[in-house]
DNA sequence: AGGATATGAAAAG
DNA sequence: TTTTCCTATCCTC
């Protein structure tokens, strides 16, 4: 789930139902006893992403830094948070509150009405704001903040011959795509992924960041990813169904839903890499 | 039931 | 470049 529309997501669920809010907070899984102890009793002033970061202040200058990696999620209970954060399933729905930890839950913020779990986090640490700050400044762009400067991300892309595919990921660039966006951007963009940053030409850039924001602004508003234009589903009208939301992320073999060659893929820098030769050579 | 896979990144080599 | 972290889901059997 986790890219940076997700995390932005989970950051407004917090802004909408904690903020003001004192928490109780514990490790029900153990693993996170200390931090847990050094957050409980505060209240909660603020939720902010960063690409795939989020950063909670609480009061008493202390933050909480979260980094959901792959496997890491929120799940909500309480009031208000309908389909944010992982879908909690109706037997939960329906039992007292606050629920029962569904498996093993790394942190539990726990106010009157509401509750988080998260759980499986590749980082989740307290740290003081100037250790929030330093965080912050190792990220790049991100198109959903307000003070996101394409031109800053441009000159390390432009600066580079390593390929477009490997730069898109670097969080210290573009903060907040992941394996699916970039391989989205890259194919709408009809992008060979190959290529090296330092071809990037300024006109192909802001037209990339520009499709970027679009994609980005709609996950969050719809906490899917959805990148195909409608005349390239099978089904054409309607919510797209599973299989058609995407041109090419995990269709490794599968007919390209524009030209219908089979999608290439490979392994790059660890990840699976997406894309279509008859259509990408830009 | 069990294995492969995963929208990530730091650590290790 | 490979290994490791850690949890859940999807697929096949």
């Amino acid at each position: 789930m986790p890219e940076g529309h997700t995390v932005h997501r989970l950051a407004n669920a917090f802004n909408a139902q904690f903020i003001g809010k004192r928490v109780q907070a514990s490790s029900p899984q153990g693993r996170f006893a200390e931090g847990a102890a050094r957050l409980d009793g505060r209240v909660l002033l603020a939720a902010e992403a960063h690409g795939k970061q989020m950063f909670l202040a609480f009061s008493g200058d202390v933050w909480l830094r979260v980094h959901l990696g792959l496997y890491g999620m929120w799940r909500f209970g309480g009031a208000g948070l309908r389909g944010i954060g992982r879908r909690t399933r109706k037997a939960e729905t329906d039992a007292a509150f606050p629920p029962a930890p569904a498996g093993a839950v790394r942190l539990r913020l726990l106010t009157k009405a509401h509750v988080a779990d998260l759980s499986g986090p590749t980082a989740c640490e307290v740290i003081s704001t100037e250790e929030k700050l330093a965080a912050m400044a190792r990220l790049g762009e991100d198109p959903l903040r307000a003070d996101a400067d394409p031109a800053r991300a441009y000159a390390k892309l432009h600066a580079s011959r390593t390929s477009l595919a490997l730069l898109l990921m670097r969080q210290d660039i573009i903060a907040g795509i992941g394996n699916i966006y970039r391989a989205e951007l890259l194919f709408r963009a009809r992008l060979e992924p190959h290529r090296p940053g330092r071809s990037l030409s300024e006109e192909v850039w802001a037209a990339l960041w520009g499709d970027l924001a679009v994609l980005l602004q709609d996950g969050v508003k719809t906490g899917r990813i959805v990148t195909t234009e409608p005349q390239h589903r099978a089904r054409k009208t309607g919510a797209p169904r599973r299989g058609d939301a995407v041109y090419v992320a995990h269709r490794g073999g599968k007919p390209c839903h524009v030209c219908r060659t089979a999608v290439s893929s490979e392994k790059l820098g660890g990840r699976t890499l997406y894309w279509c030769q008859t259509c990408q050579t830009g």
